[in-house]
DNA sequence: TGATTTGTAACAAAATAAGTTACATTTACA
DNA sequence: TGTAAATGTAACTTATTTTGTTACAAATCA
């Protein structure tokens, strides 16, 4: 994968994490981060709809963190903002008449799904806490 | 990830172990996944490099499997073909004025070595010998 | 010697992702 | 009630990556 919106989202929910129960606007996340607010608005959307936080307009409004960091795993960030698979597959229809042609879709959907779910499982081990303490230790 | 590579190199390593001996040329294995010999090729020259296939010039060339179904694992298809990382990280760097910033490089590179190693080891488990079962009862 | 195939460079086309600008909408508060 | 600050969102540009294409030298076999 060469999208970074994981890694943008893993930075601001722990960001979020050390203001407490501050809102914190897109613009100031955009600084730390090193990008637009913007492409930050649009992330907050996506980590909003999976529940993890919860924004707010007007002046002193932003983002501010639904839950307790210890609840937070990275799974369900990375689901938040990228959905995606591991790895790609055919973009052009293989020859129907080859015996692998025929079949490969299947098969390769099935090894999606099995490194999707190993992928899953061992973020579903780290929480954003255990990022904090990393963040303050390393 | 969006790259079709592992897909492709899985579709050809499977076609090499159904012809056997023979050799398969890039303009054959082309068709079958239905894109130019010159992907084909580029894509032989890497998995030649690890050591999983040989390829020979002038008439009745091709690739060839290097070793039998049973001893090949996808994982060593993936990492000839796609050695990259399961996700990306940030494009420009973070400021260094916030406690986050400072550090999450390193922390990201910590997930990110996890994530891979959780990749590498689910595909391990499976070879391309069940790529074939798999092809035949699918 | 001629046909066939890989290896490889150079380039074109397509797809994807990130960044940018602009503005309507919402909201707090003086 | 007006103003400033913030999100939500559309439209667009730019950059990067990936795939596909053309062309040809080098190798190899018969």
């Amino acid at each position: 994968m060469q999208s970074c919106r994981f890694a943008f989202a893993v930075h601001v929910m722990a960001v979020l994490a050390l203001q407490k129960a501050d809102c914190c606007p897109s613009s100031r996340l955009a600084q730390t981060v090193n990008t637009n607010p913007v492409v930050i608005r649009r992330l907050l959307i996506e980590l909003q709809e999976a529940g993890l936080i919860s924004t707010l307009r007007g002046p002193h409004g932003g983002a501010v963190l639904r839950r307790k960091p210890e609840k937070v795993t990275l799974r369900e960030i990375h689901h938040a903002v990228d959905q995606g698979n591991t790895f790609a597959t055919h973009p052009n229809e293989p020859s129907p008449d080859c015996p692998v042609g025929r079949k490969i879709a299947g098969v390769m959907q099935r090894i999606q799904d099995r490194a999707n779910r190993a992928l899953a499982q061992e973020l579903e081990k780290v929480t954003l806490a255990d990022v904090l303490r990393d963040l303050r230790r390393g």
